[in-house]
DNA sequence: ACTATTTGTGATAGCGCTGTCAACTTTTAT
DNA sequence: ATAAAAGTTGACAGCGCTATCACAAATAGT
């Protein structure tokens, strides 16, 4: 039987039970169960013991709205449909677990109008903090963000003004370096694959940072394929096919969007007996361990998304300790030469 | 300049100001901004532009003491390490937003006293739910999910006794299921491969079921090997290889604790010369993308854990619209037979 | 010894909102 | 027209906690 289905009171025990128990005023419980405030240390004995013997749990909602700090952040994220998201997550649920924070979590869907509404929702919250790794803010969302009054760190990319706080890397910069690298290789013929771009902004950072890499080299990219949907191992396997299909000319290297997509086009290739990197260079980004345990481990990006995550809690965190962090924190990728390009 | 820094007033606009512009009581303000409430449409009107007028946005934390109901969700896992429960998050999340829920999340590690630690601190912000995928759960957990007067779905297996609602399936008759199917195409030297199992149950449940599958048809596990550290990829090819160095005789088909571990073998074998599945069939579980994409898809057991998610937020919402959801839902696994075994 | 601190505790007043009950106004039924 | 029902609004109290100020008791200073 529920009991949250019948009727009777049953409440929760209230701090005011628990200090009527231990014979001292509700301010006196109150101090006695926070860490940091004055209190006798017998007194203190007294009423944890009470606390214990009733199973208090104590009520946050009232202890925030009085005026405590909230301890609760914010977290909208565009996906949890691949890694990358989950790893940044991770990171940040450490952190702030490490200080008593918990994560309100909501995903966009690389929605911008969605991310709007999400950010109204957890402002409601009264959160300590906002973390986000935002898609294509609205207005309201810029508007919103002014408003609030708490640290928030834009995560992932740093590439655009910022709020309050960004931790990330630049994308576009990581998009020319696999370019010069690639150019370093050797190839001289490049192509793009990716998943729909529309939406991934990063993505389309990335796009333009190898397109300007190639450039400074006098290179073009010859062909640049976008394939519809999220981007998966299956999306970068069908996509590789049919680039090569319809290729007038077969390019010598191929740049994917991210790692799924460049794992699948290495399965493609292993079942079409195709060399890599002799016949086709291929290259990924992110740095997912699949792509490095694959027998010819993936040329990559490697992306330290937990660390980006840490250290955006950990800003957050400082802040509300009264620190300064830096307005601006690079936790930069680095480029992983595998053996696919 | 971080306005959260400075000690001015400067508080958000609260409801009574909102009601004064609009020029009604504060009650009245409330019920025009909750949908369902009675409210002369005029008024209604005028009460919300004055609220857009302010930027009002509405404090959940007083509205949830005063009565409200809470609109927040614990959500304690395991692990946010692979993507088996970021894709439980992200079916949670889904449902939960759809009736304007948020999940506040905690990850355990697999760690009861950190599970324990977990419920009481999300206990404190008063949820309307709770969904746990429990690790190993300490009595004072149990005794706290017993007092806690709200829906509670615990998630992944319906093996053990429930506390309140259940939705998964059981992983010991999953293992049966795969021990049966390879014995159905004829191996009979079985080995068993897993990541340190002490701590993740399920992965035992299944290798226990997959011990109760063989021995029903008079088979015995020829050799169990766990490998040190959390599942990946790399420790399945390590954990191959060794396993075939060791062993004196090498088995026919080797069962997976899960498809990273699985997958990390059909590399090892690809590098090594091994043809799957004649010479070494191999079989995982969890059904990922990654393994359907291989060249060779892998033969796995399909969890639909996105599924599992959308269920039990599904559940704990019609448990708080006052509806009586089954008790245990049982959103099953699928066998995949794939081209490894 | 007597004041100046420090330490420990409590009374009071909210935080911003909603439940409850009561009151008033308009509509409908007879 | 008049009673009953429906529609609309407000006064009040209180959810469970903490900030603030005030005061008593214990300790230190000279």
């Amino acid at each position: 039987m529920d009991s949250h289905e019948n009727d009777k009171p049953a409440r929760r025990p209230t701090l005011s039970q628990v200090a009527r128990i231990a014979g001292v005023s509700e301010i006196t419980a109150s101090r006695a169960l926070r860490n940091g405030s004055v209190v006798a240390k017998a007194t203190r004995a007294r009423v944890e013991k009470a606390a214990r013997a009733l199973n208090y749990v104590p009520n946050r909602l009232a202890g925030t709205l009085a005026g405590g700090a909230s301890r609760q952040v914010g977290v909208i994220l565009p996906s949890l449909s691949n890694i990358v998201f989950a790893d940044v997550l991770k990171g940040l649920e450490a952190r702030l677990e490490d200080d008593g924070y918990h994560p309100i979590l909501g995903i966009s869907h690389y929605d911008p109008k969605r991310e709007e509404q999400l950010l109204r929702d957890l402002l409601m919250w009264r959160p300590a903090g906002l973390v986000l790794a935002p898609a294509q803010m609205t207005e309201a969302t810029r508007s919103l963000l002014g408003a609030a009054d708490m640290p928030i760190v834009e995560v992932m990319d740093i590439d655009r003004p910022v709020t309050d706080m960004a931790v990330g890397f630049s994308h576009h910069t990581a998009g020319r370096a696999m370019a010069h690298f690639l150019v370093g290789r050797g190839y001289r013929k490049f192509a793009y694959l990716g998943h729909d771009i529309s939406t991934d902004f990063r993505a389309l950072a990335r796009l333009d940072g190898f397109r300007e890499g190639l450039a400074e080299i006098g290179v073009a990219l010859s062909e640049t394929r976008i394939m519809q949907g999220p981007s998966s191992v299956l999306l970068g396997k069908q996509g590789i096919e049919a680039l090569l299909r319809d290729a007038s000319e077969r390019p010598e290297a191929v740049f994917f969007s991210n790692d799924d997509m460049a794992v699948g086009a290495v399965f493609h290739c292993q079942g079409a007996g195709i060399a890599n990197p002799d016949d086709l260079a291929l290259a990924g980004f992110n740095g997912l361990s699949i792509g490095q345990a694959l027998p010819t481990p993936l040329t990559t990006i490697a992306s330290n998304r937990e660390e980006i995550g840490f250290a955006a809690a950990d800003s957050i965190v400082q802040k509300l300790r009264g620190l300064a962090p830096q307005s601006v924190r690079r936790i930069d990728f680095r480029l992983v030469p595998g053996a696919t390009a």
